[in-house]
DNA sequence: ATGGTCGGCCTCCGA
């Protein structure tokens, strides 16, 4: 078995106690981090690697930055998204481990609409839609994880209307989503319950928390040799509720392997 | 309720 998180941290290194606390209690053998908010050398490569696992890092200075965990070695495949080589954003890291091939993703967050943000994110997606094909062709079991920035449908979010102008809810980024899923990927969550509704993200303000304004933009997309082995996924909020938490919960799911 | 959330950081920007 194998068990896959995804969990954006909102800077590692403000991050350290919640996250040591997570995975000595979920033991992820694989754990996908986004908005590390470091570069590599101010990564707490130490105090991980205690805990019993080898680090890839695709680090940024103060913003972005993503990273994968695993028990076993790393072998990176991939670091920073193809397709515009004067893309300086660290969103994108993907490396073979643990007998299956996964990526970082901290897709942009695109607010405001109005301006250059929103087309950097359609285009990112579109990006990420070409490699996402590519991938498919190696016919691996194939894990894209990560902090997608995308509410799918009406139903992952606590009010859709109050987020109807948002880049994170606007009908082109959903669509978008749902042509990368349609190249053959399975969003894992929705695979396991196909009719629960769950959050992955609550912001700081407004207690939105304590109020359960939440929105699910987390996401594990699973290539058809991944979800045969699926087994099980869950968002786990306990972290959230944590003192000095991030505004992302862990997304996990198991496979047979 | 004369405040209102975080983190990083060239005291505001990004989320």
């Amino acid at each position: 078995m194998v068990k896959v998180a995804t969990w954006n941290v909102n800077s590692i290194n403000a991050r350290l106690p919640n996250a040591t606390a997570w995975i000595q209690q979920a033991k992820p053998d694989v754990l996908l981090l986004q908005e590390i908010k470091c570069e590599a050398d101010k990564f707490p490569l130490l105090e991980i690697q205690a805990l019993g696992y080898h680090c890839a890092i695709h680090g940024q200075k103060s913003y972005n930055g993503v990273a994968i965990l695993s028990r076993d070695p790393l072998e990176i495949t991939q670091e920073g998204l193809p397709g515009d080589p004067d893309d300086q954003q660290a969103r994108y890291l993907e490396a073979r481990t643990a007998g299956i091939r996964v990526a970082s993703i901290y897709l942009p967050n695109g607010n405001p609409v109005d301006t250059p943000k929103f087309q950097y994110k359609l285009d990112w997606m579109d990006r990420l839609k070409v490699h996402a094909a590519t991938l498919l062709k190696t016919e691996e079991a194939i894990i894209l994880g990560g902090d997608y920035n995308c509410i799918p449908e009406p139903r992952d979010c606590y009010d859709p209307k109050a987020w109807a102008g948002d880049a994170l809810f606007k009908p082109q980024t959903r669509e978008a989503l749902r042509e990368i899923v349609a190249l053959g990927y399975y969003e894992a969550f929705r695979e396991i319950h196909p009719q629960r509704v769950a959050y992955s993200f609550w912001d700081y303000q407004a207690r939105a928390w304590d109020a359960d304004h939440g929105i699910r933009i987390d996401h594990l997309l699973l290539s058809p040799q991944a979800v045969d082995l699926l087994e099980d996924c869950d968002i786990d909020r306990e972290p959230r509720g944590q003192p000095k938490a991030s505004d992302h919960t862990p997304v996990w799911c198991t496979l047979a392997a």
